[in-house]
RNA sequence: GGUCCGUUCGUCUAGGGGUUAGGACGCCAGGUUUUCAUCCUGGUAACAGGGGUUCGAUUCCCCUACGGACUACCA
């Protein structure tokens, strides 16, 4: 086993991305480069029935957006393509019935309707129908049935599935990197479907032939997928294949109550579950995707890594190739992990205040010119460098600094009732009139001006810089009040003020 | 219902037969900021329960409870 490693991150295209789904790409993608191996992107397309316009494209995307791109895929065709079951479809039909010449697997002719009928019989006996060694005699099938019978069924067009031969009782020893070892009874299994009447594989067939063709060393999924691990494990040694190793992932739980996240947890409790944003082609629903909520993509893949994650240190803070040089399998937790927003957020403003000035002040004047606000670039970088510190998202400047670039549209009801006392209008006047005096409008003389005219007063600072920032602000906050004065400069700063004794009772 | 997987502060987690059970997010308090945010300091808070094994179990074993996944001609 000292091939080169190679592993797959094989989504179907039935919809967007979901965060889970992007966290399994990425450990995929950390084991790959870790091991200098390869990752690779299939589709897994074989349900034409949930087949979803522009998924594909969707998911690419995404994993660029994350800095995780495929190395081979739908579009960086190597010699293991095509890469989309749907366009692999003559390959399956061939497997698929080498297990028939094997005696591994059988035709079933039983209906849709039939087998559902089977299930609710059973179901209103307390009982599961399974479909397997202890009643496929008794079913319509290549087993049960006669030869000819069989053959002339074929023949006349009849819709069948092929269907795998599970042992009768047998003890299956499974291996799991993150969960050890684990014993099955075959007794217990069903047998499934491998190749549906639509002339299609199912997901295990398509799944473990691909697989092997593929030359996949490790496979990294869901651990939804625990339960198929016996078959899968059958389908590689009716082939006579090695089998991959296989690492299923715990899941990512709602933040709150019961369950998985789902698409619908983010709508209800205001966080994105997906990396871009997605318009539903049928119902043209839009779900808010992290990147256009502002979020970085290291941030995102920084917070995503640590679900379920981390390298046994107290760091936290880790760059792609950090998480590439640390990450290990081995170290991926059992249990399921609630997800949690507000982590999400701590992640951002740690990489957002790595971000350098000028990036930061390009970002924020495309959000200005979106705004249809212009201002200077030397101006909005001098903001950008006095509120940086404060800001989780670029949208924050905004924020935290609307009153740099507009007159604040009103005053914070609570603010004007804290800082606005009966006396507050004549006293803002006469500041207004004894500011119209002074012509240097830069924050130090500014600050020492005023200061000496409220010692001159003999009043509280209190009394004359709440309202004043009142005035200037809309509210009680932002930076230093001398500076927001020098910037927006003397004529709004006295425009301002005088707003404010004309509209605050 | 059946099968399988899991369970350390509210959340993400470290740890592992003898520890003051560690960190982070959140929350709370104090300091800085004549405001707010940032920042700094401190605090709150956990081994699901019951049986074993052992001199000693949070750690190993069993049971129970709880949680989750699967149980389709979906992946």
């Amino acid at each position: 086993m000292s091939s080169k490693v190679r592993v797959r991150f094989a989504p179907s295209p039935t919809g967007p991305l979901h965060i889970g789904g992007v966290r399994t790409a990425l450990y995929n993608y950390l084991f790959a480069k870790k091991h200098g191996g390869d990752f690779i992107l299939r589709i897994e397309d074989t349900d034409q029935a949930r087949f979803v316009e522009g998924a594909e494209d969707y998911i690419v995307e995404s994993l660029n957006w994350c800095g995780i791109p495929y190395d081979e895929g739908p579009g960086k065709e190597k010699e293991c393509g095509p890469y989309r079951q749907s366009e692999r479809k003559e390959i399956y039909a061939e497997y698929a019935e080498k297990l028939i010449e094997s005696g591994q697997a059988y035709y079933a002719f039983d209906t849709a309707d039939e087998l559902d009928a089977h299930r609710k019989d059973h179901e209103e006996k307390g009982k599961t129908f399974i479909y397997n060694w202890h009643n496929r005699q008794k079913l319509k099938n290549s087993l049960s049935l006669d030869k000819e019978e069989v053959q002339k069924k074929i023949e006349d067009g009849e819709p069948y599935v092929i269907r795998f031969k599970s042992p009768e009782d047998e003890e299956l020893n499974l291996t799991d990197i993150i969960r050890g070892d684990m014993e099955i009874n075959t007794k217990i299994l069903d047998d499934k479907v491998l190749y549906k009447s639509d002339g299609m594989p199912t997901y295990h067939l398509a799944n473990i032939v691909d697989d092997h063709l593929m030359n996949i060393t490790h496979v990294i999924r869901g651990e939804e997928w625990l339960p198929s691990l016996a078959l899968h494990y059958m389908l590689y040694r009716a082939f006579g294949w090695d089998a991959p190793k296989f690492a299923h992932l715990p899941l990512i739980l709602k933040p709150q109550g019961k369950g998985k996240l789902s698409k619908r947890d983010g709508e209800k409790m205001g966080f994105p579950v997906f990396p871009l944003e997605w318009k539903d082609p049928k119902s043209g629903d839009i779900s808010s995707g992290y990147r256009e909520e502002g979020y970085y993509p290291e941030a995102v893949v920084n917070m995503l890594a640590f679900l379920g994650w981390n390298p046994g240190t107290e760091q936290e803070f880790f760059k792609l190739e950090e998480l590439v040089a640390a990450f290990e399998l081995e170290r991926v937790h059992k249990g399921g992990a609630k997800f949690d927003p507000e982590k999400t957020k701590w992640f951002q403003q740690h990489y957002i205040q790595l971000d350098s000035e000028e990036s930061l002040t390009e970002k924020f004047q495309e959000f200005l010119e979106k705004r249809e606000i212009s201002a200077e670039k030397s101006y909005v970088q001098s903001i950008v460098s006095l509120l940086k510190e404060r800001i989780v998202f670029v949208e924050d400047f905004w924020n935290e600094g609307y009153f740099f670039f507009i007159n604040p549209t009103s005053f914070e009801p609570k603010d004007a009732k804290k800082a606005w006392k009966d006396d507050t209008a004549d006293l803002m006047t006469e500041l207004k009139d004894y500011l119209e005096t002074i012509d240097d409008f830069h924050a130090e003389n500014l600050q020492e001006s005023v200061k000496n005219w409220i010692k001159s007063k003999e009043i509280g600072f209190g009394k004359v810089m709440m309202p004043l920032r009142l005035a200037l602000v809309g509210a009680l906050q932002g930076p230093d009040l001398y500076i927001i004065a020098e910037k927006i400069g003397k004529q709004q700063t006295i425009g301002r003020i005088t707003k404010a004794i004309n509209s605050i009772e």
